[in-house]
Parts: structure tokens; sequence; C-alpha cells
RNA sequence: GCGGGCGUAGCUCAGUUGGUUAGAGCGCUGGAUUGUGGCUCCAGAGGUCGGUGGUUCAAAUCCACCCGCUCGUACCA
């Protein structure tokens, strides 16, 4: 009875919903990655800024926590003094918090970067988590569209930074001061509209995966999918309809996110509002970062004008950018997948304001570092340099002095950059280290029991020949007698004895893979 | 949030129209082998059958609700 109580509060192991651990390699091949981002920051000549996890809630943004549901979206917790704090979603408002609290210390433009953890309270689905990676750059204390434009060319150089070959992406460029122009043309204007024209933007958003009869409901109506669940519409009239899909100029040759880009999209953009004062202001800023951008070589098939952008839909105040992937990535059941937006950004001009009252105009961009890091994985870019497991200094004898050999042992072959291990477990079970030895993967393992002590030598077990040679070997007692792939080496030439040995496996698997 | 599918050992799964003590493979632990990985053989540990309530003489099996996973959809600053 007491037993089975006991069994009963057994904990269960368990991670929480939407957190995942990251496995060696996947930290290997995220610190690459980020590294090469890094140097591309660091080359337009940005500089690192760190701010922490938690922020305030209420300088976060729109998120106050009510009575009933503190957490919503964002992770919440009360301070000590009954302040509510909250674990940052993105890196765009801690900075504008930073910049705004730093404001008499900082030169601006402030060219900055920064990557971390952000956290998102929301339902997580296959490659979507509450906690992910972000790496930010933002421009601070810069009003005119070059900023936007250079961060767009950043965006793209990333992208081949990372070995994705030009024509495997695209940046994609819209402007909120156009979308807002449509909006107000179609008489969305006002407070009283607020609601539906989110469920415009919403529409035009999904452009790309719905398609324009998906999107055409949407703006009226309502949408019905497959599973029998209905979106309502914005319920525009056909008109305004229209209006708004002539705008994307979504199918029509020469314009839209599957035609040429550029100044044929932008034309397009302007003849559909002719009278919208939004629209052709957002236009000429368009018309900018364009000419900007093929300035500096930068053609439709990287730094593309493209009207169904919408982007965050709140802070975003000018042009806002996004980088698609184009290549197929396929999931681990073989499936391929559309994958999407990798990053985005664009102008927030009245984040900082919010706490300063002065008007400090930014721009930035956001790389989604573990969702870009999935795709790469897929192209084979990143986490396929093998790590050599260390050699392992296995323990024959369990005294002081033995034990302080087998160290030093493991010391020397460190000391010349060799990754080495003395083996930490139970040692009186030899067959187990090197059991433990094969399991992790080492390639060497150093063996030195009285007999070869008192010859002054060692045996060298070649892990990897070893496995080799065991598929000719049926019976175990030759198995363990034949000794394979071991060599004998006098302790004053361990050092020079392995890295030749690890050289040589070294140039099997160049030649193997 | 809405709708569908699924939930049995650490993992992958079997378990008949409800019927004795819930099984297999792999993995794990010990041994054959005080000093050599693999192969083979022997032994062993490991289960609230996702949870709770109900129907029944009897539930892993049927029903309800809940939880979790998953697919689609919505949301995503």
């Amino acid at each position: 009875m007491a037993d089975k109580k006991k069994k009963q509060q057994k904990l269960k192991a368990r991670l929480p919903r939407g957190f995942t651990d990251r496995s060696p390699a996947d930290i290997r091949a995220t610190d690459q990655m980020v590294g090469e981002i890094r140097k591309v920051f660091e080359r337009y000549g940005f500089d690192p800024v760190e701010t922490p996890m938690f922020e305030y809630t209420d300088g976060l943004g729109k998120f106050l926590p009510d009575q009933d549901r503190p957490n919503e979206g964002v992770f919440s917790l009360q301070d000590d003094d009954e302040q509510w704090m909250s674990l940052r979603y993105d890196l765009t408002a801690p900075l504008a918090r930073h910049v705004a609290e730093n404001i008499n210390e900082i030169q601006l433009p402030y060219r900055t970067y920064r990557a971390g953890w952000v956290f998102r309270n929301e339902k997580p689905g296959p490659g979507r988590f509450r906690q992910f990676m972000q790496f930010d750059a933002d421009t601070v204390g810069a009003p005119g569209v070059q900023a936007d434009a250079e961060m767009c060319m950043m965006m793209a150089d990333t992208m081949e930074a990372l070995g994705i070959a030009r024509g495997d992406y695209v940046i994609r460029v819209n402007n909120r001061k156009v979308l807002d122009g449509v909006m107000e043309a179609i008489g969305l204007d006002g407070e009283e509209n607020a609601g539906r024209r989110l469920t415009v933007l919403r529409a035009i958003d999904k452009l790309d995966r719905l398609a324009i009869e998906g999107v055409r409901q949407l703006l009226g109506e309502g949408r019905k999918d497959e599973s029998g669940d209905f979106t309502p519409g914005a319920g525009l009239s056909a008109t305004a309809i229209d209006q708004i899909l002539n705008y994307t100029g979504w199918g029509e040759s020469g314009s839209g996110a599957s035609g040429v880009g550029g100044g044929i999209t932008i034309d397009n953009m302007r003849r559909s509002f002719p009278d919208a004062e939004h629209v052709k202001k957002g236009c000429d800023e368009l018309e900018l970062i364009w000419q900007m951008a093929q300035a500096s070589g930068y053609d439709n098939d990287r730094i593309k004008i493209d009207p169904s952008v919408v982007r965050g839909l709140e802070y975003y105040t000018g042009p806002v950018y996004e980088a698609e992937l184009l290549f197929d990535v396929t999931n681990e059941k073989g499936e391929t997948v559309q994958f999407g937006s990798v990053g985005g950004g664009g102008r927030y001009d009245g984040l900082v304001k919010r706490f300063t009252g002065q008007d400090v105009p930014a721009t930035g961009f956001s790389i989604g570092v573990s969702r870009l890091m999935t795709a790469l994985k897929n192209l084979g870019k990143f986490g396929q340099e093998d790590v050599v497991a260390p050699v392992l200094v296995t323990v024959m004898d369990g005294d002081t002095e033995a034990m302080g050999r087998y160290q030093k042992f493991a010391q020397d072959l460190r000391n010349a950059g060799v990754r080495a291990e003395m083996y930490q477990g139970n040692w009186k079970k030899f067959g187990n280290q090197l059991k433990y030895a094969d399991r992790r993967g080492c390639p060497l393992a150093i063996i030195q029991g009285s007999d070869e002590r008192e010859k002054g030598i060692v045996q060298i077990k070649d892990l990897i020949e070893g496995k080799r040679l065991s598929g000719e070997i049926a019976d175990n007692v030759t198995w363990r007698e034949s000794r394979p792939a071991q060599v004998e080496v006098a302790e004053a030439d361990i050092v020079p004895e392995i890295v030749r040995m690890l050289g040589e496996q070294a140039e099997d698997r160049a030649k193997g893979g």
C-alpha cells in the first residue's frame, strides 16, 4: 500500500507545451548561423546592445493584463511591489524603451542589433514555439526612407551570407501609408471602422495562401474552410472589393506578387486610387526605396515592391518589408511545405515617442532565427559539420597514482588542442567503458593496465576501424582476444600518435563523405 | 477559439462481438566474460491501459466530461 502510493507520487518528466530542449547539434548550428548574421550587421556598421527578457508590461505596449486573463498572448507576473512584468514578445518594444531611457547618452542615428529569446503565450504548432530566437537590427533616429532601403538591402545580404542563393529568396516591400490610403478611399477611415480595417488587411495578407477567390470571400460575406469553420468577412461592397483586388494587381501580368514588381507595380497602385493622398505619398516613398535598391544593384528578383505585404498590424507607420524563401522545403514527413516569411520589419515612428514625447523615427527588422534554421537545415547549409567526440582515456586501476597518470594523458591531449576525457563512470566494469566510448562516437581510446604500465606503453584503440572489423568476426572470444584495431605506443609518443591517427580518420571522412 | 483524428511498458505497436493474471519487438539492468565495443544465449526490472465519472455480474474495450498529442482553420503585437 505504502509502496503503491510512493509509485503514484513519482513525478512525470515533461516539457511545458510549446517549449523545447536544444541538442548539441542544434546549438552549434544556431551559433554558426547567428555568427554569419552578426558579420553582415557589423559590416553595415551596426553595434550590439542587449536588453533583459523581462520588461514592465505597460512598456511593452498594448498588453495590459486584466483581472480575467493576465497572460493572454504574453507571459506576465506581478513583482513584489504589485507591478506587472512580462516576458518580451519581440525585441523592438524593449529597444524603444532602452533608447527612450538613455536618449541623452545615445548618439542618433543609432544603428544597433541584438539576438535574443522572445516569448509568446499562444497555441504552439509544428515549428512554432512559445520561446524562440529573433535577430534584430534597427536604425533609430533616421526619418528618411533611405534607412528603410538600407534595411531591405541588409536583409538580402543576410540571406545570401547564410548560403541562400539569389533567386531562392525575395524581400517584399510595401508601405502602411498606402494601405491607410486605400482604407480611406473605400470609406473605412475613422475609429468606428477599426475592426473592419483589420479584417481587410488580414484578407490582403492571405493573398499568397488563399488566392484571389478566398480573399474576395473574406472581403465580402466571409469564407468557410474545409473543416467547416466560418470566418466572417469585412462585408465590403462589390465595387470596393474590385478596387482592392485591382490595387493588389494579383494575377495581372506585369504587377503584383506574381509579376515583375518595382516601378510597374507602383504605377498600378497609383492608378487604382488616383485621388487618394496617402496612397500617392506612400507610393512616392516606395518609388524612392525601389530606385535606391536598383542603384545599388538589388533588382526585382531580390527586393520587390509587393502590395499584398501587410506585416504587424500595430505599430508600423511607413514602409514594411518581409523576407520570403522561395525554394521548396521538405518537412520530416517528406512533404513539401510552403515556408513563407522568415523575417520582416518596418518603420515604427511612434514607439519611442510613447516614452519621450519627442519624435524619434525608427526602422528595423527581425529574423526568425529558429524558423530560418529549420529551413536551412533542409538545404544542408548548417549543422552538417561533424564535431569529433573526445578521445577516451579508459581507467584500469583505481589507485591514486594510476588515476593521476590517466588524468595526465587526458591533460596532455587537451594542451595539444585535442578533445579528451578520462572515463568518469564505474571504472570496474571495463566493458562498459568501451561501450560508452562506442555510443559517444569516440574516435580513439587509450588503455593502460598494469601490463602496459610496466613497459611504459599504452594501447591506442581505433574504435572506428574496430567497428568496421567487427562485421568480420562472429565469435565473441575471438573478438575479445584479437583486440582489433589496436596499436602499442610508448607513453612519450601518445600525443603525436593520437594527432596522426585523428588526421587519418579525418581524411577518411573527407573521402567517404 | 472552432472542427476532425488519436492516447496501452522508456520507444514502436498488438490486444477479436466487453470475459481469467494486459502482450511482442526494440531499449534498459544483471550474468555467461575480475583486462576490450559488435554477435549469441540466459535471467530480471519496467504498466494508475491519459484522467474522472457512468453503464455492466464483468471495461484497455461501451457512454459522458476533462487533459494531452496531432491535422485543418482562426489568431499571431
